[in-house]
DNA sequence: CCATATTAGTTTGATGTCCAACTAAATCAA
DNA sequence: TTGATTTAGTTGGACATCAAACTAATATGG
């Protein structure tokens, strides 16, 4: 699970660096490298938490993703362009989850009725069984204690849900 | 950069998600769930944006911060374990991105003057250079405006903190 | 109707990350 | 001193992501 082997720090590597900022001259900026930085070590962290999680059902995040994504929906399958647009994930990568989960026997690829341009990734019985494990554990292992007080998570959830709207994640109701 | 040719959905998925977990009988994860989201999907847009910035200068945001860390240090060189350690990645992605620098001039490898075992990672004047106007473009282009309000910045990265210490990264001062 | 433009998905190639196995050097212990 | 262990870094393989080029099918506009 990443580089945890080894010994940490006496200091907060990020305080430093901010620290660095402002002694550069740069302070305006500080807060927003910190934050930048933050965040790219938090998912370092959590997504080795969850991959750890997953690992044992030969899952990754992303493909995981994709199967309790076409698990909520009512008939089980989706196009695959929808499933990027809701997972914000690149076609390509969509063709690549599809593709393993698809060796695994966990999704099937079947055309469009209409449109036949289109694919449509159906989740199987097999696949409907493993997430319920899976999200079971991620559940657990993961989700259950994140190690941030239940209040902050709140907190920082709806904090990011401003930044993903002002990236056009979704469009906000003014 | 990513995924953002698509249309903006007209509802946050996370929120969307979050509200599935609770349905399905996970209210008690359900904002650990959207915790970890958020920060996938942040991580995401930060470092679209990050590689962005950064691309005129041939740099990731990996390679970036391995200058900036050697920039900021007296002698200009460090043993890449020091590297490692200080930015909280692998061993192999140190070799592989001082590799990278290496090729295109901006850091040399030297011996480590006593420990046979070590090697020194010294930034060139080509890296100095290099790394001072890229820092000025990622401040300018990214840090000094992530799109959340200043005070929610600064919230954020205090309640990460509280993660990372958990996870081992440096030692909290009790 | 047909030529052009758009859309859906795939393929290929470049990056980047991690793990596991490996080499080489330093340290420890008997 | 010398054999075993630890430490530093590299290598090779598996995955994942994105961009760009490509194929196939649908829409659109004269």
């Amino acid at each position: 699970m990443g580089v945890s082997r080894q010994q940490p720090l006496s200091f907060d590597p990020i305080a430093q660096a901010a620290q660095n900022w402002t002694n550069a001259g740069w302070g305006a900026q500080a807060n927003g490298m910190a934050f930048v930085t933050s965040i790219m070590r938090t998912h370092q962290i959590l997504i080795a938490r969850v991959n750890a999680a997953l690992h044992p059902f030969k899952l990754s995040f992303a493909r995981f993703e994709v199967l309790m994504l076409l698990n909520f929906t009512k008939a089980g399958a989706l196009p695959l362009g929808k499933i990027g647009q809701r997972l914000q994930v690149h076609p390509a990568s969509v063709t690549n989850a599809i593709d393993r989960l698809e060796v695994d026997g966990f999704v099937q690829r079947n055309r469009h009725p209409t449109d036949g341009r289109t694919t449509l990734a159906a989740i199987t019985p097999a696949g409907r069984e493993l997430v319920h494990t899976a999200v079971s554990q991620l559940n657990e292992d993961v989700f259950g204690r994140v190690g941030v007080r239940d209040d902050d998570v709140s907190t920082v959830v709806q904090m990011l849900a401003a930044l993903r709207g002002n990236a056009g994640d979704f469009t906000t109701v003014d």
